[in-house]
DNA sequence: TCAATATGTTAGCCGTTCCAAACATTTTTA
DNA sequence: TAAAAATGTTTGGAACGGCTAACATATTGA
């Protein structure tokens, strides 16, 4: 008996994303943490998990373990691109603090689209990628550019367009192609080449990945495996023989 | 009596926002077309006016006109503020299609903060008058410069300087400052010079605008007056002879 | 003008989500 | 190990926001 396809409401998902990080952070979710994360009575946990162990997305029995199932887990992933999606485009784009950036996230995360989460995050990789935006214009945007003379503007893009060619000559060990497997965490690379077949190839395909996507390391396990990426907001994690067969130009 | 300061639930802004649309656009709100946009039924309309006007902030009474209070006009206008800044900044920035961008301000205009709003409407009105960026730097992102190369991307910027040059030489004409009552509908000006006293200047103020803000016509009234402008995402309405005061370099 | 139709309201109900208080179970500590 | 403390659950109830059905009022048109 499979839950029915109701869609889920924005609170149900707020405490499914809760749990996933509770389990991720401390292995377990316990209901005082949903309870003070939500900011919501105990009680009232109890019962939005009964409701969620109904529709099959997690594993509760009264007293014992919470556990999401794999549609729940799936649900939560979502819910948590989204969630980081807004809220990384506030701070890197829109340079609003973390915290703000982040509480409006959660308010905003239910109700946006698959679209509009997608194209937050190409827009950010857009920003950080192109030469002619980038970090320095980014930091224009609200200060000193408000007013800015056309003289002021020329000097802008001239140094700009500077950059540009200097990156060009010193930038042969910049623009290295290397692979996955040799970023440090917090390195980010744009794949040049899916090499290797199967299901990682599949897995990462399915995110609407491709030549020329920015691939980010985000954590690397203490053996050096698996390796923890994140792919147009996607967190994947990868066996190390898997991330050297993708092929990155680092940026 | 007045209605104590508690927090409007996303439904009642809701119920307020369409009502302003309506007397906006028909200059009267009536309860069957409330009902047809939120999609509920006419009676949860009656409700909703009980309590709106429980909190003072519309004119009901049973089938009376329904209009809004100074108070709900406020707040209507706020909330049509974070719609439309939303919906502008898809649409604009996002390029994302005029529809998908004004179902998903409609879900996300509750919960986002004005310090976003702002930064929202400041970004976009940032890309659209900084040289380094403009309307032909938005239409590369998520096409042709996802794998650009080195040497596009000087092209690009090299390009984009020299129509800044140009754009000098050439621009005596368009650079020239011109009163807001000289805008037509669409067009738009940066503020260099608020002149003239009393209670425009103090409005226009309130909102944050500074020298060098965008502004933007909206609509003449057919005898030039009054004047519609919008200003930081907010709407006013303004006297020829104020308009008049207003300077701006037309972009 | 008066029936037919459209619109607005009331009454009563349901589901969601929260809470407080009391109770049950588990964990800690003395 | 037994009391104390912490954590989790149940019960009962409140607020909100929606619905249907029946009723009331306005508007339209024959």
């Amino acid at each position: 008996m499979t839950a029915i396809a109701q869609p889920l409401s924005s609170n149900m998902e707020d405490y499914l994303e809760a749990i996933f990080l509770l389990i991720r952070e401390n292995a377990v979710a316990r209901s005082k943490d949903i309870a003070r994360i939500l900011k919501v009575n105990r009680s009232s946990v109890t019962g939005a998990l009964k409701a969620l162990a109904g529709r099959g997305l997690v594993n509760y029995a009264p007293y014992g373990y919470i556990t999401l199932t794999n549609q729940g887990t799936e649900i939560a992933s979502r819910v948590l691109r989204r969630h980081e999606a807004l809220r990384d485009f506030f701070v890197k784009v829109l340079s609003v603090p973390e915290q703000d950036a982040d509480e409006a996230a959660c308010r905003m995360e239910h109700g946006i689209s698959k679209l509009i989460v997608d194209r937050l995050i190409e827009f950010a990789e857009f920003t950080e990628t192109c030469p002619r935006a980038g970090s320095k214009w980014i930091r224009g945007f609200g200060y000193q550019c408000q007013s800015a003379s056309k003289e002021k503007c020329e000097q802008c893009i001239s140094e700009c367009l500077t950059d540009v060619k200097n990156s060009k000559e010193e930038g042969v060990q910049n623009s290295m192609i290397i692979t996955v497997d040799k970023l440090n965490p917090g390195e980010k690379g744009k794949i040049k080449k899916l090499a290797g077949y199967g299901a990682v190839k599949k897995r990462i395909r399915d995110m609407g990945v491709t030549t020329d996507s920015l691939i980010e390391v985000v954590r690397v396990a203490p053996m050096g495996d698996p390796i923890d990426i994140k792919v147009r907001g996607y967190h994947l994690s990868l066996r190390k023989e898997d991330a050297a067969n993708i092929s990155v130009r680092k940026v």
